[in-house]
DNA sequence: ACTCTACCTGTAAGCGCATTCAGAAAGCGC
DNA sequence: GCGCTTTCTGAATGCGCTTACAGGTAGAGT
């Protein structure tokens, strides 16, 4: 923006026959203002339709409140339920969001960071998995670091250990092995896995949960089980496709993210299987949609707009001098219809 | 943010022995500055980590690059997928975004353009409907005037005439009445319409629409057939089940939104009923999910995300002086197996 | 060799605001 | 009614940066 005709706190103090500091005073509320005098500045602000100019007044020292979030892509219905978490807390208290979507390009979350420090926001969320790339962790760490020396504060949201940060976490884990003993429950015990990138530590966590779950009954999961994709639907759907090209033996798939969970059912479908007569299905994270498709998928409740919430809260709160926060959010596992009893 | 130790180009120009000016200028690299002191100056402000205070840049005129959007609620598939587009031109352009929800609140889409303002955004963008209130009318335009007297660009996507600005629409009407005339192709005389709230101009245009459309064959649409609701799957179940309560008649049920329509489907399953044996049921937006449903869902296709790209577009576009234009995009009807050929 | 013209570099003036500091006004006790 | 304290006001400073503007240096022209 450059359009000259500005009005400003000078405007406002000449119209309202006052000094600067007086407008400043009067309009910010921070000291006393004999009481005619803030009516007129009041007045002559509204009347010249005056609005601050927020780089000025970060500029002389008011502490403005704007806060950056970084994700992979707004419109992933996984991160869209943290963001609405993350847009109430930023409401409620009056903060102004930068969001960036990184579409997984690791320049680009670099790039941001950046910009973000830039602004001088006065947090940083992260949310999502990091990169497996050693130059892009060091890349990270040279923008995050001065940052928060600078006072910046910084918080992820289910996120690479390599960052020493304030963290929300969901409970992957415990929630893959809590599914997979569900699962058992059923009576299934040959299983096919639709993972996202090994190198997502969410996508690991999730793998070794599952396979804990297994094992306490005994059941392997050979690596040729492991179906690997792309996080999305897509993903989902393509990775279904291998698995049946290939002669599915397994009576149960679990999807690690309920957005591939959603492309597996739709590739089943048009390969005429069942769900879950044929082969049982189950997600993970419980985004909304899910419970509309048919059948319903079992999947793991994550509380997704709560870890944004959270994730919001730490950030806002002061945390310099503390040791990092962790929080760790469990899930909970959630038996709809996409998934069956074995029949013995 | 308040943490002191901040370098700033005072540090950069001290360390690579130069003045401040050169230091700017070496970075900025608006002027041709001696190679040996670029590098030095290059060299320093690597070595210190430096960031240039966007503040202060935007306070001396270099004319900063954050635009402001503003919806109701990012985790609504709809708008979700236009921020998509609206992200990705963002950030093609070295753009960084402020994102606000208003969850649907006027005061807050009022309070979030004065706070954009402040920040001296280049642009905002409005998505979604506005609101049916002469003081909310007025309060919106005393906030956009003087920013765009200031120079600030304004676009809207899909909402409210009583704003002259640049805007993108989709073709609401002429596509609802494609839609009508798909549906009476299949055979069906009997509708039923889940409406959102009508104040609403996209519900006023895809209901006139489909009236239309209807009308051209004969077929009148009876205020008793239309339901309204909120906009939002909830809104989309309670509207079907008291429709399926009151004893439905139709033979096909028109939600003149996806996610509605999504929460209507779910409807018509638990009370029993087939889609689209027993019901057609026909939706609006295309939003990605609707094509996983089972069955999946007959809709009128909208090029979402471009929405959102041309929306930015225009409003990165200086519009000075140009009167105000207005894109309109057409939607496309899109058969899937939620709807069917009525038996004759 | 000397002047003139390019080209750089450095000095300094703000951008709009919060805030410190000193001084004016007003309230109090005696 | 005088001096003191207590408020409140206004002038001035600086936040970090960009950008005229002026000064300096070096190369070109004669």
């Amino acid at each position: 923006m450059d359009g000259r005709p500005h009005v400003t706190l000078e405007d406002v103090a000449r119209a309202a026959e006052v000094s600067l500091a007086t407008a400043s005073r009067a309009l910010n509320g921070t000291t006393k203002v004999r009481a005619d005098l803030r009516e007129r500045v009041l007045a002559a602000a509204e009347q010249l339709a005056y609005t601050p100019n927020a780089h000025a007044q970060a500029l002389a020292g008011a502490s403005h409140r704007t806060v950056g979030v970084i994700c992979h892509d707004v419109s992933d219905p996984y991160f869209a339920a943290i963001a609405r978490g993350v847009m109430r807390v930023a409401g409620d208290n009056g903060l102004l969001v930068m969001l960036a979507s990184t579409f997984r390009d690791p320049q680009k979350e670099i790039a941001y960071i950046s910009m973000l420090r830039a602004q001088r926001a006065s947090a940083i969320l992260l949310v999502g998995s990091g990169f497996e790339d050693k130059a892009w962790e060091r890349a990270l760490a040279a923008e995050i670091d001065p940052y928060r020396r600078g006072g910046g504060q910084v918080a992820v949201v289910s996120r690479h250990r390599s960052l020493r940060v304030d963290s929300v976490q969901p409970e992957n884990r415990e929630g893959a092995a809590a599914l997979a003993r569900a699962l058992l429950e059923l009576g299934h015990r040959r299983f096919a896995v639709l993972a996202g990138p090994r190198a997502l530590t969410t996508v690991v966590d999730r793998l070794a949960g599952f396979r804990e779950g297994l094992a306490e009954a005994g059941v392997e999961l050979a690596e040729s089980d492991i179906v690997e994709a792309a996080f999305t639907r897509d993903g989902g759907h393509s990775a279904m496709s291998r698995l049946l090209a290939r002669g599915l033996e397994a009576t149960c798939v679990f999807a690690v993210t309920d957005v591939m969970a959603i492309g597996a059912m739709t590739a089943l479908r048009e390969a005429g299987l069942s769900v879950p007569a044929d082969v049982s299905l189950a997600g993970f994270d419980d985004i909304p949609v899910v419970r509309d498709l048919t059948p319903a998928l079992t999947t793991v409740a994550l509380p997704l707009e709560e870890l944004g919430e959270r994730a919001m809260e730490l950030a806002i709160r002061d945390s310099r001098g503390t040791r990092s926060r962790v929080l760790r959010l469990p899930g909970e596992v959630v038996l709809r219809q996409s998934t069956s009893r074995v029949p013995a």
